[in-house]
DNA sequence: GTATTTTGTGAATGCGTATGCATTGTTCGC
DNA sequence: GCGAACAATGCATACGCATTCACAAAATAC
């Protein structure tokens, strides 16, 4: 058997039923005018054929894929994978499926989006990934949406939905000064992000309001990952002159994790007892026993809702909605890596 | 712009760059019969009007989609998230899409394989998922290869690639058995897949040939996660007439970091100074600090690459491999859960 | 210089389905 | 019991591209 054997069509489901193609077509298509009777003839007559609706050709007339491109950066992230996963259940139980496309940490997503844009998607996801203007309006012009998941391209047509970042990363902030550390050593994530950048920029202006001097507050970059952070804490805590932080906040979970490790198991510095340690996401991973990490959780069933709801993949002749800036508050979950403040339940 | 617009089509191109429909065609086509300079009139009018191509019309004359099915089981266990990058970033680079469907583990996947026969993709990996006879026929009979990742079903006419799942039992169970310990508990995954049977059979045979009396090994189910293994361990331990095993295999490195984590934080059980303790897979989480899990790696490259040779895209009009069971070979990986033996460096 | 091969090009056709339109059959209201 | 409204169905065509075929142009051989 070559790959090359004829398929079925519906033309031969119609023949075996006694109808006509369109029929046929109707009989798989919801909603369509067409009696139980016959309906019920022509699936039999599929089933019996093994038949099985060519989506591709039917996309060439109505111009709908029912597919939707997912491209994502940074894998090693654990949040992009619950990402991922969200979507996938969702867009699943809609009947709608989903070309992945994975684009390394911080590269051009042009070549994927163009990729994408070859097989006519009903709309674009883009995690974790630069945009230029170039694609933007290249999906917009040929009708295709295209929303940010959890970055912010200011003055970009591309609608986007994100956690507020700046937000949570104050909410860290009053964490860290109600437990009454007056040290700070922030790892950050990939420069080229601005959810890093945002949560850095919220952390620090609420330390400052909260008095806390700019020498007292040190960053270092920690690559977004596990492994990043961890050398680099090591990196950090082991140059000779170093002024031992009391509070370090890891842009995310993931880094978080990474630093703590490092602290507990190479440089032997308890977390949270000789320094407080928060993260950024509520990966599941965060919550396990070693970690019980104080963070901010993104919402993510939330923000894959309102995701969806941009591209209004139900409506496709409703007006892409452009420009448009969701933010999501995050919220604190305080677990065990900052010490509860004396007089706080 | 709603999304209606009317897309340009490779008629407009050869208009601007005046020639026909037909060179516009070649000149994307690699290896047709162009000229240089034809060529690169069609593609400086198709950038000028922003052109791509539409893969979805294509496929319908060529019956080639360059859409490859991945279907996904269990994606709490990392070791997925890595086998599905593998898999995404080698089908990139050759220029093929990736449709991406998760079920859940242990479902039925003939949902998912009848919406992906819609889309004509060329070729369709399963991983840790069920496959009924029927739907592996329909597959063959349209000429779509499907090869079984890491599962095997036997006498199916379906193809598969695994892991030699049974020998790295054995090596692992030599490797306790090297190391003196008497009395195993194993920790099982999802008892519908081979994978965690076959590792468990390997393993126990050469206990039993190496002297290990049946009633020394217990089995309790981890359901293939973390946190399943750590409550799991957790509630074994507790029991009020345990007896405290030497040694523990968790069936995956995911279940034995939950293990791991179980016995020293919450049983105040220390690994390996008070039990051993061994996973399988090698995924990069288990190579961390905490953990440093000694295992058997699964050689995810070279397995992926075994399975993209069964399907040989590249090749559409050779016939489909049948019933072929590809075992790869495990390698064991000695970190620091089992202490060396005496007399080995 | 003509005969032969090679290369480049355009017109026509097919891929499998959805759908507007026309036609037939059916039901309902009065 | 008659016309109107409506449901069910078939016919024909469009969708955007790749491919085949035929032919023109160019290159090579003699």
């Amino acid at each position: 058997m070559t790959r090359s054997s004829t398929r079925t069509t519906s033309f031969d489901v119609a023949a075996l039923a006694g109808v006509s193609q369109s029929a046929v077509s109707r009989a798989f298509t919801p909603g369509s005018s067409i009696a139980e009777e016959t309906r019920q003839k022509v699936l039999e007559a599929a089933r019996r054929l093994n038949y099985v609706p060519n989506s591709i050709a039917s996309s060439l007339t109505t111009k709908r894929s029912n597919i939707v491109a997912l491209i994502l950066g940074n894998l090693a992230n654990p949040f992009y994978v619950h990402v991922m996963h969200a979507f996938s259940r969702k867009l699943q139980e809609h009947g709608r499926q989903v070309l992945i496309f994975t684009v390394d940490a911080g590269a051009e997503s042009d070549d994927a989006i163009l990729q994408v844009l070859k097989y006519q998607v009903d709309g674009v996801i883009l995690t974790s990934a630069q945009l230029s203007t170039r694609m933007t309006s290249m999906c917009h012009d040929r009708g295709i949406p295209i929303v940010l998941f959890n970055r912010y391209i200011p003055g970009s047509d591309a609608s986007g939905v994100r956690c507020d970042n700046t937000a949570g990363g104050r909410l860290l902030a009053e964490a860290f000064l109600a437990a009454g550390a007056k040290s700070y050593l922030i790892v950050t994530g990939d420069p080229t992000a601005t959810t890093s950048g945002d949560r850095v920029r919220g952390f620090m202006d609420r330390l400052i309001e909260g008095g806390i001097k700019r020498t007292d507050i040190t960053q270092i970059e920690g690559y977004s990952s596990y492994e990043g952070a961890f050398s680099a804490t090591i990196r950090y805590f082991s140059a000779p002159d170093v002024k031992r932080p009391e509070a370090i906040f890891g842009v995310n979970d993931i880094m978080a994790m990474g630093v703590m490790d490092a602290l507990q198991l190479r440089l032997g510095i308890r977390v949270p007892k000789d320094l407080m340690l928060a993260g950024f996401d509520d990966i599941p991973e965060g919550r396990r026993a070693p970690y019980h990490l104080t963070t901010v959780r993104q919402p993510i069933d939330q923000m894959v809702n309102e995701t969806l709801a941009i591209l209004h993949l139900d409506e496709p002749t409703r007006p892409i909605e452009r420009g448009i800036d969701r933010r999501i508050a995050g919220r604190l979950i305080w677990r065990s890596t900052i010490p509860v403040p004396q007089g706080n339940g």
